[in-house]
RNA sequence: GGGCUCGUGGCUUAGCCAGGAUAUAGCGUCGGGCUUCUAACCCGAAUGUCGGGGGUUCAACUCCCCCCGAGCCCGCCA
């Protein structure tokens, strides 16, 4: 609703200036706590035409006029401001509109490819990895909500450099069976790394098997691929735990053996770029300010991590309208680099969202070195201090009952933390702060859903027949605030969506809890009077379908009861 | 050495791209609130040279330049 309230003063604003005979230029609107929407335009025009900015404002607000069924109440000038208020209609037509369930989504018929966590099958998801998984899939879930049509994807690097070590691994170590499967492929691929540091001639097998494998040599296929799949298998498993979902999971090699790779090679070939250099071939990049050359080929003739990306970007850019890839900072050069080459040869190029690194307290995180917290680890530990905590508060409750909130509270927490801090900003993993409950992350948020919830479950069943209930009724200061932040939703679904800011999102659900908070607090909903508890329920209903979509759209659990 | 990103109360952090009304919130600290729909909640207080310096502007956390500090990257790894 807020958005329709947006484009109506953008509208009238626009229309007043022309009449009041100033210049159209891009009319900038805020949001504060002196109004619903504030416009400082009459600053700008001020120098323009020499003139007291307060004046503008008030020759501005003379020739606004507006429309009928507008959500604008009333307008007033402060100072040079000229401030906007939404009236009762607006909390009306909110409150309606999430009762028929009337999203406004603002997209259609756009095709998305979002391809996110693409772990090298080396070992488990750490405390680093899942940032790309929270972040991708939480923006999936945005873009879902906000009307486009969603496929998210898994790359998996099923033949790379680090990929023939595990392979070769399996073959030199024993593999624990007992543990989870990306657990013990990481064991030995650390184990093999220690042994290929001190050895060159161990370093050749595994390029031999590199050949093997681009000359499609069947019996390295099976080897790699058994490989691919003992880690695969347990990062889906730490993914599902989170609730992270893929649509597909499209492998590496598949454009090796469509000869898709060689066809993109030759398609950069055409544009004149490609050198050999001491037999590689190399794409020459310098005229876009980018020194270093992309290397396409090794001198053996092999394929690189970067050919094949291309090969499967090229692969994504023909079946979608928007690409979008989710990558960790060490992949700035290479990601603009790949851009450049899909651009040169005419196709379509990726947004790349980039985010800072997780690291340790020790130092940064690296799976080969074995030094990492592994996303299983985190989310156990979480899952247990989750446990103590509700079986503090509600130790009468069943075993189940406290595992399930456990498990829907610690996943929440997880992603709440990562998700509400700005993907540009490095962070350092600290299990304190982790495992931290007092604050108000994803636990406050669903608390907020689960006390609408209890409300609603005491209300009688007949009672929740809303027909009658009276929204104007409604007018306590919490009332209307909560309304109000409700109606902001798809206004930041939509910005979120537009600006790939997933974290916005998560600020908004902890405002939303809170506004439902101060609510709970001033307005008692059951001892009402029939008709105000019937408008009250009828508001709790609401917040309640707020809160689920908001907690939905994190990827977050909406316990009914905890 | 070069490139990209970040630097906001003791700690974590929003706002910066599209400059404007007293700089956002959480944790922690201090004080208060459960006979009332779950206190995983709420209310109040203290705490800031927005890394430093210059510049642009009527107006700078926001834009430009320089410096300092941190992270990431800099061809046949991914």
């Amino acid at each position: 609703m807020f958005i329709r309230f947006k484009n109506e003063v953008e509208s009238v604003l626009k229309t007043a200036l022309k009449d009041a005979g100033f210049k159209l230029l891009p009319i900038p609107l805020e949001e504060s706590e002196h109004a619903d929407l504030a416009t400082s335009v009459a600053f700008r025009l001020s120098p323009i035409y020499k003139k007291n900015p307060v004046m503008i404002a008030g020759e501005i607000k003379e020739k606004i006029q507006l429309k009928e069924n507008t959500l604008i109440d009333r307008i007033e000038v402060a100072g040079a401001y000229i401030n906007f208020f939404v009236g009762e209609k607006y909390l009306v037509d909110t409150l309606n509109a999430i009762q028929s369930d009337d999203f406004e989504s603002m997209v259609t018929n756009t095709k998305v490819i979002i391809e996110h966590t693409s772990v090298n099958p080396n070992g488990p998801l750490h405390v680093g990895h899942i940032r790309n998984s929270i972040i991708g899939d939480t923006l999936a879930r945005i873009l879902r909500m906000a009307g486009y049509d969603v496929e998210v994807q898994y790359y998996v690097n099923d033949m790379g450099r680090q990929i023939a070590v595990v392979s070769w691994a399996l073959e030199q170590f024993v593999f624990d069976g007992q543990k989870k499967s990306d657990h013990a492929i990481a064991d030995v691929y650390i184990k093999a790394n220690q042994v290929l540091e001190e050895s060159v001639n161990k370093k050749s097998e595994i390029n031999t098997l590199m050949q093997r494998l681009e000359k499609a040599d069947r019996a390295v296929i099976q080897r790699f691929s058994k490989a691919v799949q003992l880690a695969m298998d347990g990062i889906r498993e730490t993914l599902n735990r989170m609730n992270i979902i893929h649509d597909r999971f499209i492998e590496e090699s598949s454009f090796v053996l469509s000869g898709a790779v060689k066809e993109i090679v030759e398609d950069i070939k055409k544009t004149g770029r490609v050198k050999s250099d001491n037999g590689a071939l190399v794409v020459d990049l310098s005229d876009f300010g980018i020194d270093k050359s992309l290397v396409l080929q090794r001198s053996d003739g092999t394929s690189l991590y970067s050919t094949r990306d291309l090969a499967y970007h090229k692969w994504k850019a023909q079946h979608c309208d928007w690409m979008i890839d989710v990558l960790g900072a060490d992949h700035k050069l290479i990601s603009t680099q790949l851009k450049l080459v899909l651009r040169t040869i005419g196709l379509k190029q990726p947004d790349v969202i980039i985010f800072e690194f997780v690291s340790l307290p020790e130092g940064s995180m690296s799976t080969r070195k074995g030094m990492f917290v592994s996303a299983d680890e985190l989310i156990d530990e979480i899952e247990k201090h989750a446990y103590k905590e509700v079986n503090e508060r509600r130790p009468e409750k069943s075993e189940e009952f406290k595992k399930e909130v456990a498990q829907m509270i610690g996943t929440a927490a997880i992603r709440y933390d990562v998700i509400k801090i700005s993907a540009d900003k490095s962070t350092v993993f600290d299990w304190r702060e982790a495992l931290d409950f007092e604050k108000q992350g994803a636990p406050f948020i669903q608390y907020a859903h689960a006390r609408a919830c209890s409300i609603l479950k005491k209300a009688a069943e007949e009672e929740c027949d809303f027909e009658n209930a009276d929204v104007h009724l409604l007018n306590h200061k919490n009332e209307k605030l909560l309304i109000k932040k409700m109606a902001y939703l798809s206004n930041v679904i939509y910005t979120a969506a537009k600006e790939l800011k997933p974290h916005i999102l998560a600020i908004y659900a902890r405002e939303l809890a809170d506004a439902f908070n101060q609510f709970y607090r001033d307005s008692p909903v059951l001892q009402a009077d029939e008709n105000l508890r019937r408008s009250r329920l009828m508001l709790v209903r609401c917040a309640r379908r707020r809160l689920k979509t908001t907690l939905d759209t994190l990827g977050m659990a909406a316990p009914e009861e905890m």
